[in-house]
DNA sequence: AGATAATTTGACCGATTGGTAAACATTACA
DNA sequence: TGTAATGTTTACCAATCGGTCAAATTATCT
């Protein structure tokens, strides 16, 4: 008798674990590139190569594919947030925490488009998640944030928008990455790129928040 | 015997005119909530209120009515950068620009979502307008920006990135509307959100920009 | 009014969707 | 090695998909 996903055994199989790893990360292609409902089983069956009942013997439903996703990304994703120090430097603190979003954009546009189609959708799967654990997150850091302001360590700013413009712009380059082609060409195209942005997004940021001595 | 879209008369029905317009109404909500991909005909018809071959005597496929759409809405949606005047003060243009641009985001979220659902899956239906007219308008902004920066006008940086920037922190406030509000909460709710994300802005890229005099 | 063109609908089609049943194959372990 | 648990596949299902068709209805014009 089959009993998927270790009901019974309580401990993982091998096969379990490498074949759930392989599905996941066919998942994460399919999902991340035409959102949950634009996804067909089939499809991330073809990618993971394997048949789509084999598939739906670890997972027993696309959403619970979707899920486990979810649950597996959201962690790494608010890692940099997380690391935001309030005893740090707060031109540093700002300075690292765009540069490794960015990075994440640039090492991880799968996982930053598998949020993006969620929440562009109106996060169906993952408005608890938003509601409970990241505005906590967020409220945390804002916190921090107001602090640094009020103690004149920089500029007198919403901490809330200043958390968004740095999510926004950043995680564009891996959303939208498409038009950011088009847009710069050939003859932007390259590593080059990324510092670039790197660069830019510094000047913007410490430039327009810190307080400069007169 | 029916001929759709006068093809024979020539000249639009009043009735023809009518329809269009609630069937590409109806087809902005469904399509922007939910991508191309994601979207049934069936649903837009549910909203517009007719049967779904009513819909396709209008528009012969689905696909049709997405591009219809994306072709009405890609001309407004660039409009705020064509008015950017290479005449006029860079401060005034940078700050109007970003205000136009939120503007749009808070009066037109579903166009918003429409390209950025398009943007974010590849843009398989709009890659030529991408390549085309849009890095053509903003090649030639970039070059108004670029001159301002060698005439000391304004800090020197990458236009590219800088149109990049303004883009994705503007939009983001219709595209992740759902975790906007989820993570400001009841507290930061109503009208007050768009002055207060406008004030940010303007701080932001103002400051960052500028050449403050010594 | 009557004729003609324009519009609308219900019934339907083949393809694809998410998912199931059960037979079959493989693995792990005594 | 035998056997029970685990893993895989073929064949299939009802529902839904985009789209067609012919008949019915409505608007337009003389």
């Amino acid at each position: 008798m089959a009993i998927p996903r270790a009901a019974k055994t309580q401990r993982r199989t091998r096969i379990q674990e490498e074949k759930e790893e392989q599905i996941l990360e066919a998942a994460l292609d399919v999902f991340s590139a035409r959102g949950f409902r634009g996804s067909t089983i089939d499809q991330i069956a073809e990618v993971a190569g394997m048949s789509k009942p084999n598939l739906l013997y670890y997972f027993r439903t696309k959403e619970a594919m979707h899920r486990a996703l979810i649950d597996r990304v959201l962690y790494t994703w608010l890692e940099p947030l997380r690391a935001f120090d309030a005893e740090g430097n707060p031109e540093n603190e700002i300075r690292s925490y765009i540069r490794r979003k960015l990075e994440l954009a640039r090492d991880f546009p799968r996982e930053s488009r598998l949020f993006a189609n969620e929440v562009l959708q109106g996060a169906p799967h993952i408005e608890d998640e938003l509601k409970g654990p990241l505005k906590q997150l967020v409220d945390e850091k804002a916190e921090v944030i107001r602090a640094w302001a009020k103690a004149g360590k920089i500029a007198k700013c919403d901490p809330y928008h200043l958390i968004f413009s740095i999510w926004s712009t950043t995680q564009h380059y891996a959303d939208f990455d498409v038009q950011v082609r088009a847009v710069l060409g050939q003859e932007h195209a390259g590593a080059g790129r990324f510092e670039d942005a790197a660069r830019f997004l510094e000047q913007l940021f410490i430039g327009g928040l810190m307080v400069r001595p007169a």
